[in-house]
DNA sequence: TTAGTTGCAAAGGCTTTGCACGCGC
DNA sequence: GCGCGTGCAAAGCCTTTGCAACTAA
């Protein structure tokens, strides 16, 4: 039930990331703090009527844009479309249900993260790290 | 260079896993024994010098089959193909390159596993869990 | 024999791309 | 006014599904 308020900050964001402040974008942002963990079908549906002309595609456009600036994060979850987040904060995982696709945030199991330094980097410049748990939901689980 | 030897087992290992013995399955999990973080269609083009008639569905076909059993694990690098490897031993996680989906693999940094169970698993039946770094290989690094 | 598998064909879903018009700066 | 962003349309890729013929057991 955490409401998050970054609403009114969404102009600030958007142009904070070097990106041009539009109708769309703010819409697709604060539906994305209303909504974390949407997918663009998702938040396509929840802007469309506040902006009729839109377009899924637009939706996607920003949602890219917004994740190469940095100020969403892409979660890919195999075998089901891919959603997005605001980071927040950062160094959380996900838990996600293998049949649904729900994903819930999980805080780092190990402290502040020793499992993002691999090993051996086999002379590639890591650049992030993700840990993915996969499940069942309760939901799920019930259904059957 | 540890070539794997599985490939005399290859038969016993299908048959064990309770599936039929067949041409194209031997020839699927000895391709993938040969060269590990393989695609459907990288297999395919394996496979298919040995067995002109085989198709690249009957390859996906072999590989669920083969992940459902067990035999095999399936990576699903997001934006890039699937991918297989035999699950020689467990535990170990990847190492996967943004820009050519290039797959290495790496021991967990932190011993056993601690990463592999999640502070607060939100009523989920956790299945398995995944280490994913993402990074840029030393080839496309070079290449830029 | 008989059920599991193959090979062919086609569909399906999600995401990206291209281009003219419109709007933010 | 300039250029980025939008909206529309269409293509693209990977993977799955259906079905008749075949073959392992």
């Amino acid at each position: 039930m955490t409401a998050p308020a970054l609403l009114d900050d969404a102009e600030g964001a958007i142009r904070a990331a070097g990106l041009r402040v539009t109708e769309s974008r703010r819409a697709v942002l604060n539906a994305l703090a209303q909504h974390p963990h949407a997918s663009a079908d998702d938040i396509f549906g929840r802007v469309l009527p506040g902006i009729p002309t839109t377009s899924l595609q637009s939706v996607y456009n920003a949602l890219n844009d917004f994740a190469d600036a940095g100020l969403v994060r892409r979660i890919e979850p195999a075998g089901h479309p891919m959603l997005f987040e605001l980071r927040v904060s950062d160094n959380h995982h996900h838990l996600i249900c293998r049949s649904c696709g729900a994903v819930e945030d999980v805080d780092c199991a190990v402290g502040p993260s020793p499992c993002l330094t691999p090993s051996d980097t086999h002379g590639f410049a890591v650049h992030t790290a993700e840990v993915t748990y996969w499940g069942e939901c309760p939901a799920c689980a019930a259904a059957r």
